[in-house]
DNA sequence: GCGAGGCGCTGAACCGGATAAGTAACGTGA
DNA sequence: TCACGTTACTTATCCGGTTCAGCGCCTCGC
């Protein structure tokens, strides 16, 4: 009932264990007869490498951690994530790379965790999500020497590898798009203000606007939660210069507000225009579907952990632009009222 | 810029690694004093216990797996594995336990990486979702004799662990409340037949029509997207026998199912009323708000990984029926028309 | 016909901890 | 005072692979 080791190979093919690790692993010092009897019995009686101890041979541990900082109910909403972690998933296990997860509460958890892995030698790398400004792990992470992989801009992530999008190209696309359709009021319903991608998005939003023109940029922050979007909705849609257009930096806000404006017997997109950013099967699923800023949001996470893979292989690697959200006009946008 | 050893402390401390070995687990054998000393060192060099050497003298892996077996674009929309896995993982991570995730498409594919992370030592037990009719995985890890739960009903789960909830009862509580309510032509939009909780769920539909004297009850099966739900539901609502109540499998059907509905200019819940399967934010989102079969989730994934630690750390372990899903009420339920 | 060199393999050390067995030093009771 | 038990260690071995040094044996070249 025992897992076999290559000792039972080895007995049963009448050769030591050094041999049997040779063959096994296609080095030479091996005749092509024996390799292949080894190679038969090892496959036969079901023979698996014990990953603890080749890792003790300072092989690495093969997997790739990934520690998440939010409350589970926020986690689930998104599908955001879910798909980052497909992404990730389908790189690492094409080679052979596995994936340990934990979620947590705090940065500090987070980072506990991240050194407690890679001081037992579980994971050989990490991928660090929600970037914030000035982010403490950023600089906790170089102390301890383990390759890492940042989502975020390239300003904030120090001497780590970043993987990034142009998000101000797909604020400006979006905020010239409404702009064309005749909008002058448009306000946007952000996330963290903490994270530097919502500031990013403020600051490309502030820009944008400015720059065609438009009256006071309003922008305000919420915890990406339904509830929180519907507020600001609410607010946005109760005061004194109502916007004729609202973007949402992610997809349950944006159902979120659709749906107050319907509450507050605005049409959509007559009265109001909306634009979601991340594009889901919800944005397609709501009446009238969701205009939304699209991304491969797998192929995002593809790309961090190739990067991570190659930086835990040794290779020099630099930092990857990937391709900005593009806007997919549906039917939540249209001209204003007139 | 090595990691410290246990040597690198038994050389400071000008003792024997056996000395600080026992020092370190709490073994008797040292004195106060010299572990005292041991411990001091062991902290300040930022000493960690290497996992896999640890693992190689049989102990656990401290490592539970999970493979989950859905394409990406499927995964990310349903709140429901996203919260599973944080209640899976609030459980682990609360006994120092790590969760091994794998994505794959197919079950001979996620057979095959229980079968490696097993044979590997990787990890010590893992928890099967999804769970089919006659499902080969229930056998196949039996053969393993790897410690494994299952998430889904006893009479499918053969020898393994099982850890379930009372999806009849919740459909005849819903069956109940629109009867109550006066419907009569009550719809039920499934998920993928295959799976052991929607037949479960489907003779429980079919069972309570009967039982309170209603027309045949019509089901219909989807692959869970809000696209087929979609479907479902305009073919649902185009038949000439349109039912007044519908109950959806999840809630991303429900909400376009919701949004079919509007389109076909029906009020919800003056002419349709609609229920959905798994209460997400989602649900609280959309006007009106969805009444919901509310369950917690995190806590049914928490159960599951506790009966599994159990298992793990060699206790017999009995099966575990978590409390049912209970319905609540909002705004998309109603008496049916006049 | 003999040394050089390569092939194919063996034996042993090693990775970092856990642990069983062995050994001094010391205290205690008879 | 001596046998005995306890304390506080040390030494050695093991886990399952990897890897290096070494060692016959065969082949080849001269």
């Amino acid at each position: 009932m025992k897992r076999p080791t290559i000792a039972d190979i080895a007995r049963q093919a009448g050769v030591s264990k050094g041999a049997v690790s040779y063959a096994l692993n296609g080095q030479p010092g091996v005749s092509a007869s024996t390799r292949a009897r080894i190679l038969a019995i090892a496959d036969e009686i079901g023979w698996r490498p014990n990953s603890a101890a080749r890792a003790l041979n300072g092989a690495r541990a093969n997997t790739v951690g990934l520690a998440l900082c939010r409350p589970a109910r926020f986690l689930g909403v998104e599908p955001f994530f879910m798909e980052l972690i497909s992404g990730i998933e389908g790189e690492l296990s094409a080679r052979s790379y596995a994936l340990m997860l934990q979620v947590v509460t705090d940065h500090d958890e987070e980072m506990a965790v991240y050194r407690r892995w890679w001081g037992e030698g579980r994971v050989d790398g990490a991928i660090l999500v929600d970037l914030h400004f000035a982010d403490p792990r950023v600089s906790e992470m170089e102390a301890l020497g383990m390759p890492v992989v940042v989502l975020g801009h390239p300003s904030e992530s120090g001497s780590l590898v970043p993987v990034w999008s142009d998000d101000g190209a797909a604020v400006r696309e979006t905020v010239e798009y409404l702009t064309a359709l005749g909008h002058r009021r448009i306000a946007r319903v952000a996330g963290l203000p903490k994270l530097v991608h919502t500031v990013l998005r403020d600051q490309a939003f502030g820009a944008a606007c400015a720059e065609l023109g438009l009256p006071e940029a309003v922008t305000v922050h919420t915890d990406y939660t339904g509830e929180e979007g519907a507020r600001a909705t609410r607010r946005l849609l109760s005061s004194a210069s109502r916007p004729t257009a609202v973007v949402y930096d992610n997809d349950i806000m944006a159902v979120a507000g659709l749906s107050v404006a319907q509450e507050m017997r605005l049409d959509v997109p007559g009265d109001l225009s909306i634009v979601a950013w991340d594009d889901s099967p919800l944005s397609q699923v709501v009446r009238p579907p969701l205009t939304a800023l699209t991304r491969d949001i797998p192929a995002y996470g593809g790309h961090a952990a190739q990067r991570l893979l190659s930086l835990i292989e040794g290779g020099p690697v630099a930092g990857f632009e990937d391709r900005a959200a593009r806007l997919t006009p549906r039917g939540s946008t249209a001209p204003p009222p007139a």
